[in-house]
DNA sequence: AACTATTTATAAGA
DNA sequence: TTCTTATAAATAGTT
């Protein structure tokens, strides 16, 4: 999208590259906070830049997120044996989360 | 981007709902993937349908991505005060990694 | 599930 | 690097 379509393939001038990291960090960031607002979905998003950067995206939490997907009680439509195995996720993950939350945290500081 | 601009609010009507939730879930892995493969960067999406059924996007994995943010080798243009907060990430994870790749597992068979 | 009129994202350029 | 703009791409409503 943009004066000349690229090829899908790795960016290898640098400054470029940065560029369109940037850009389209923002512009995935902006679709996953339009996907929560349309259709109230919950969404978490982790983009690690090249240089090893943390970004995160989470809506309402990651917390929140993590936690509803472990929840069984809105899986109706699965069948049984997904179902069983969307249980088997119910479980602790206090420890992620808070390195997660860290990581967001740091992220919003740049 | 539509016949129609449409208002940043929750769609009530159910159908239309469950229609922009589809096109636009699909909308924002593939964004996803692009800024995965232009700028090498590792990315994880996981996104719960107000249904509550888990859909995960990761690449290259939600090992890799989680083991890179946790890592402080890239960081060197981070603050002293972030790197220092990073390294407090770098433990184990390795319960909420199986958990979440079971979600991944289930959202692929669907 | 396809189609297309439009809106939106973005690649180059300033 | 922030702003602009021509163009590619996503998608809202329709079929």
């Amino acid at each position: 999208m943009g004066r000349q379509k690229i090829e899908m393939k790795k960016i290898e001038k640098e400054d470029a590259h940065q560029v369109c990291f940037s850009k389209r960090r923002q512009g995935v960031f902006k679709k996953a906070s339009e996907l929560s607002t349309l259709c109230g979905a919950q969404i978490a998003i982790i983009v690690c830049s090249p240089g090893g950067k943390p970004y995160v995206f989470a809506h309402p939490s990651l917390d929140s997120v993590i936690n509803i997907c472990n929840s069984s009680s809105g899986s109706s439509s699965l069948s049984h044996h997904q179902e069983s195995r969307i249980h088997e996720l119910n479980k602790g993950h206090a420890d992620l989360l808070a390195r997660l939350d860290a990581a967001r945290a740091i992220s919003q500081e740049q």
